[in-house]
DNA sequence: AATCCAAATGTAAGCGCTTACACAGCAAAG
DNA sequence: CTTTGCTGTGTAAGCGCTTACATTTGGATT
């Protein structure tokens, strides 16, 4: 196999120097036009490409941003990551991914490897971590941006889970549940996870109600968690309403409430969170919250390459969030009547 | 800021060479331990992380792993993708995600980015696409293995959709369906779906019935896209058996078929392919083909690394798959006196 | 025509690492 | 006490590119 033509190949063929070939490639502007034609007329000859490597090592910039996300097989994740993507794709941006399976330990060490790679820049999901990881991050002077959650306290894009939750939580309230348990994700080192329960708290309490009351039962994203979560709230609780932190352990509720022959919403209103394309596919379809992924994820991009570039940090981005009804929210039964 | 610490900056105060310290990072074995102890701690006083950028161009060797996938909203490829990428990260590699959105053009656009950016190896989805780039591939030396579809003709990892899909719609047929529709994802471009079609015909053709009887929907993967293909398929074909090439497009076809008034799978059977956790969660749960992806995953990174070690590209696999009965696929209901 | 000054181009010094090759040190063999 | 043959280390030449700085070029100005 003959190897790659280098640029020194190019040159040498188009009768110029090397930085005049690698003006040609980066900042044509600075080149005259002809020469830019003959430069460029040798780079099609020879089916030259630059090395990303050698690229990356002289211009300290290896165009590539690193994220570390919990894990891909979470779709509340992939569609954001998605259009995070192709948005970096567009401006010549690669993207390594790596996960963290919700493991913080593991997390660090990500974030490490992508530093040591050189990413240009990292995408980080929700605010929780070691504050010595904020502060590895700044000495490396790697621009890093969250999202998933938005936080006036960082650089941050995403919505506001709190508000988003106890809009939801009060719409309910005002139909008049007042027996609510709610099934969350683990909230330690989840940011996303406890501002959710933050609203349903203030939702409660605005409704002169005492959050205290609240019926929570924790366990991990997936549908079964959620199914058992609900037997076990059922149990302590009958709760009239189940609130959950995302639209997987709400279906696994939704699933459960059908097996134990309890109907959805007559009996027991079921909530969830994130309307991931689940929420429309279930019987009846779930009462959820809307967040816009995509325009996170393509928002995400530009900041972040924005940041590659020296622009100044700008301000983080609080994206607005919509309760999305479903069938499987409706005012409680009304005890001693047939209620409908 | 001050710059991270180099090699050399280590070999200085460790009182060694360059060479010795990289070699203490490569191959400890050709370094004695008096050596290798204070190199190492030198190395951990100074927090020294090699610059991979570097280590890249000296070595031609990037530590990263490619993968183009159509897309990553698809759970089809995020649990395959997701042990892929885990299992890579065991051996040190990364993973660089491109996607393609199923488009020919912008597939061949990504792989050229990945060689361009010198990934070790490449993961691609299918066997079908132009020639041209497998030639690419070949000249470039860069080691490639194709999963989620299995064929002997070219080093690749996946199951056999043509035989899966065969067993499925056998066992449909024997249970007495005749009148089948089909709802495919689109076919060009795309050995999966045509070898899960050519299954059917296979099953078709088996039990004596003629393959071009079968009424075919091609739609792109989408809920809604399922959806409206059962209503086409309904009212050119009125089959009592709809074969759907995925497990989304089989949600929306079960979907439309209880807004529709029609009972699944009293009136009509449907049945999906790929298993994904919403094939469970509809009701009733689809019955559908049970792929091992996260294995497939896991062993694809597994050859993938072995190649970019010079190992000769061992024999492909071609893994199990199950069909895994839920409720939507029974024996058709004897035909009344009337329809409509 | 002589002078001046941008703009265009060339020169060459790295970027931080790997690795072929040279060389030193030392035990076993002669 | 040499020689031989290792093994462990050091030397230094790149890997292919970017970019600061030097030099040339060619109009515009005088």
């Amino acid at each position: 196999m003959v190897s790659a033509p280098t640029l020194e190949d190019v040159a040498k063929r188009a009768g110029v120097s090397t930085a005049t070939v690698s003006r040609c490639l980066n900042s044509p502007d600075k080149v005259v036009a002809k020469t830019r034609e003959k430069v460029m007329k040798t780079v099609r000859e020879l089916g030259y490409a630059p090395n990303f490597s050698a690229r990356a090592l002289a211009a300290r910039r290896t165009q590539t941003i690193g994220a570390v996300i919990p894990t891909m097989e979470n779709a509340i994740f992939a569609q954001g990551l998605q259009a995070f993507q192709e948005r970096l794709g567009e401006d010549g941006f690669m993207l390594l991914v790596a996960s963290s399976s919700y493991d913080r330990d593991i997390e660090e060490a990500q974030i490490r490897a992508l530093v040591a790679r050189g990413a240009d820049g990292i995408l980080l999901i929700g605010h929780d971590r070691d504050p010595a990881v904020y502060q590895f991050l700044r000495t490396q002077n790697v621009p890093v941006l969250i999202a998933w959650a938005y936080s006036p306290e960082r650089l941050s894009i995403g919505f506001d889970n709190r508000a988003a939750m106890e809009a939801l939580a009060s719409h309910a309230i005002e139909l008049g549940h007042s027996r609510i348990g709610v099934i969350t994700a683990p909230t330690e080192g989840n940011d996303r996870a406890r501002g959710r329960i933050e609203g349903i708290r203030a939702a409660v309490s605005a409704a002169g109600m005492n959050p205290e009351d609240l019926a929570i039962e924790e366990t991990e994203y997936s549908v079964l968690n959620g199914a058992d979560a609900f037997d076990r709230l059922m149990v302590v609780a009958r709760p009239s309403l189940v609130i959950c932190g995302n639209d997987v352990l709400a279906a696994g509720a939704l699933r459960r409430a059908g097996e134990r022959g309890l109907s959805v919403p007559g009996e027991v209103s079921i909530t969830g969170f994130d309307d991931i394309e689940l929420a429309r596919l279930v019987t009846p379809k779930l009462t959820t919250v809307r967040v816009p992924h995509r325009q996170m994820g393509e928002a995400a991009a530009e900041m972040l390459i924005g940041m590659t570039r020296g622009e100044t940090p700008q301000e983080g981005r609080c994206l607005p969030t919509w309760t999305r009804f479903g069938g499987t929210l409706a005012a409680p039964m009304v005890p001693r009547r047939k209620g409908r």
